[in-house]
DNA sequence: GTACGTTCATTCAG
DNA sequence: CCTGAATGAACGTA
């Protein structure tokens, strides 16, 4: 398993018999490249040097104890800071906390002429609300008075995790008479009325726990950390009160929709709203916009010279309309005028400049765009493709950080061999479905082995983790592209393979990752055994997958009862039918490459489909979060169940972990 | 597959 | 408290 340096030097041909594995389709061989460093040291073993915490967990867990419970109990209210363009906490921020009343039946008034929904669909509307409002009693906040005020980063990320986790739960629901139209605003409804926010005070600058170049998929996710507190608007902002009162522009969202100028990575010339430019009304009556909300904010904060938030949204190439939105960090207004738009009204315009001294986020996008249209080469790219067309899409091998040429050889094989099939509980024969299986069909074996729960949404993504998952088979009649085949259709996600800084060989994307999103299967040989060095065995194979390990456990669907039918079990433990080890030493598949972190951003599901008549586990990897393009994708390689009383060392076969996570564990293996 | 219109939403500011 | 503006998002149609 490619968890450091030591391995990527053996010698290509010697270590083992490659007849053994090239003689099967549809292999691949990379290109055989040696390394022309010295070697690089293999794992340390040397004990931690300094001291490591216990009671590790990948993430700020959504309910339950916590290892630090930050404030929990604290419900006084902190004294505002006396740092300037913070705001006060108003009347209407304690009230809005304090009377969740649930009257999500409110009257909301149309505008007179506009067609209203029938009858029927607005009772199945209202039955949903009141089976959602009833659930939300069960509703684990676990958000201190003080965490909802100013977050971090563990409380921000739980709060993203949480809301993809019930947005997903929500747009499962495929049943065309129950459907949930926008899952976002009825899963970011539900926190905000039960107070799973944070960052909710507005601020001028930084956020904190939002970190630059952090992504997201909808308006409601920046809302709800604080990032952008408008659900539509573009620009937000707020009165500070000082010696006089004043309207600043804290961010803005940079979408697309005006005439903004955005090529620019440091500089984006950002048009004011109003004037019905891109109105959604029938009357598309334009008019001069006004120096008022927002445009007035703007002019303002070009005075004060105010930090302005920047997020970039553009689209996503997961469908026609989707946007990503990703945070450019801090700028500033540099001017500003009025210019005519193309109808002939006036236009408010806002010059941009970004804050040197940042890291790049957008700059990142722009380059990965270069790189796809071929318009600027990536430096230090060794191979276009290292499966060399195993997969359907090209794998980048690269390093920019020193002079190594690429991995010790392997061979490319895009999915696992030599696996043995299972025997089932019952025979199972596949499904009978003709087109695509449809989610809630109980007519379909594949689906009633999901407990009639489809494993993903319409968009391919993994509702939630589950004993196992029971993907349609080949010998299933449906068609290819089936909904239940997501983890068979190979890569989707433009991968690279790269040179880290100290940790070997690493895997990253350029694509943008949305949680949930299928990356690849861990590839290989299945075998009976590790092999050590104890045993005689040579060199220790570290490229090994073993289902045997000890996981930290972690959660990461959406707590159950949120939706009234959702009964089903909700348990995250794996229940695999016999144990599975898959070496990745002599032949693999990108997922070799993944390193391990103790703060993960992908996990490991197993699925199960079946192929004549006999079921099959492979190991497929999902993203745990957002993943921003040309992170480092990082799993939890679990640990060795190591018997302490033989008198070995029980760090024997561990490796110093370098994942810099604050929860490191200090090793892994 | 993209482009555009329609529809139905939500939050916050005024 | 009430109202409407607002650089949404999904979906249907061309």
């Amino acid at each position: 398993m490619e968890g450091g340096s030591g391995n990527n030097s053996a010698p290509p041909s010697t270590t083992f018999d490659k007849s053994k594995v090239l003689d099967v389709k549809p292999l691949r061989t990379l290109v055989p490249v040696f390394p022309s460093s010295p070697q690089t040291p293999p794992f340390v073993c040397a004990p931690p040097s300094g001291p490591f915490p216990t009671g590790f967990t990948p993430f700020y867990p959504f309910n339950g104890p916590q290892p630090n419970p930050p404030d929990l109990n604290q419900q006084t209210h902190t004294p505002a800071p006396l740092r300037s363009f913070r705001a006060p906490l108003s009347n209407g921020e304690v009230s809005r906390d304090g009377n969740a009343d649930g009257s999500i039946d409110a009257p909301t008034k149309r505008p007179v002429g506009r067609p209203r929904s029938t009858s029927s669909q607005k009772k199945a509307k209202k039955d949903l609300d009141v089976a959602l409002s009833v659930a939300n009693t069960k509703f684990v906040v676990g958000i201190s008075f003080s965490q909802k005020q100013d977050g971090d980063r563990e409380v921000v990320n739980s709060v993203r995790m949480r809301f993809d986790a019930l947005r997903r739960r929500l747009s499962r629901l495929e049943d065309p008479k129950e459907s949930v139209s926008r899952a976002d605003l009825k899963a970011g409804k539900i926190l905000m009325k039960k107070g799973a926010r944070t960052n909710a005070r507005k601020r001028v600058g930084v956020v904190p726990g939002v970190e630059i170049g952090d992504i997201f998929f909808f308006r409601i996710e920046m809302l709800l950390v604080g990032l952008h507190a408008q659900s539509m608007a573009g620009i937000d902002c707020m009165v500070v009160r000082g010696e006089i009162e004043d309207l600043l522009a804290v961010s803005i969202v940079s979408s697309g929709g005006y005439d903004d100028e955005a090529e620019d990575k440091d500089v984006l010339i950002y048009s004011g709203h109003g004037g019905n430019v891109n109105s959604n009304k029938k009357d598309k009556q334009i008019a001069d916009q006004k120096l008022e909300r927002g445009n007035l904010a703007m002019e303002r904060s070009l005075h004060r010279n105010n930090e302005v938030r920047v997020i970039r949204g553009m689209k996503d190439s997961i469908s026609a309309t989707a946007k990503v939105y990703v945070y450019d960090g801090l700028y500033r207004i540099q001017e500003s005028w009025v210019e005519k738009g193309k109808s002939g009204c006036n236009i408010f315009k806002y010059k941009l400049l970004r804050l040197p001294g940042q890291p790049s986020a957008f700059a990142v996008w722009k380059s990965i765009q270069q790189w796809r249209e071929g318009f600027s080469s990536r430096v230090g790219l060794i191979l276009p493709d290292l499966t060399s067309g195993a997969e359907s899409i090209p794998v980048s091998l690269v390093n920019d950080v020193d002079e190594e040429k690429g991995p010790a050889y392997f061979t490319y094989v895009a999915t696992v061999k030599y696996i043995k099939p299972f025997k089932l509980m019952e025979p199972s024969y596949g499904c009978n479905c003709r087109s695509a299986c449809a989610p809630g069909d109980l007519n379909c074996s594949c689906n009633r082995k999901n407990g009639g729960d489809f494993p993903y949404t319409a968009n391919g993504v993994l509702v939630s983790r589950r004993p196992l998952v029971h993907e349609c088979g080949p010998t299933c009649p449906c068609i290819p592209n089936c909904k239940n085949r997501v983890s068979q259709t190979g890569l989707k996600v433009r991968l690279e393979v790269f040179k880290t800084k100290d940790r070997g060989w690493g895997l990253r994307s350029w694509d943008p990752i949305r949680a949930g999103t299928f990356i690849c299967e861990y590839s290989g040989e299945v075998i009976e055994k590790v092999k050590t060095r104890q045993d005689g065995e040579g060199e220790d194979d570290d490229y090994v997958f073993d289902t045997t390990r000890v996981y930290e456990p972690f959660k990461w669907n959406c707590e159950p009862g949120i939706v009234e039918e959702d009964n089903n079990d909700t348990t995250e433990e794996y229940n695999i039918p016999s144990p599975l080890i898959i070496s990745a030493k002599n032949a693999g598949n990108v997922a070799r490459f993944m390193n391990h972190s103790c703060n993960p951003n992908v996990f490991w599901q197993p699925v199960a489909y079946e192929q004549n008549n006999e079921s099959y586990v492979r190991i497929a990897f999902f993203a745990l979060r957002h993943i921003p393009p040309m992170t480092e994708l990082t799993y939890d390689y679990g640990t060795t169940c190591t018997d302490e009383a033989d008198g070995n060392n029980a760090l024997h076969g561990k490796k110093k972990c370098l994942c810099g996570s604050p929860r490191c564990r200090g090793h892994f293996g």
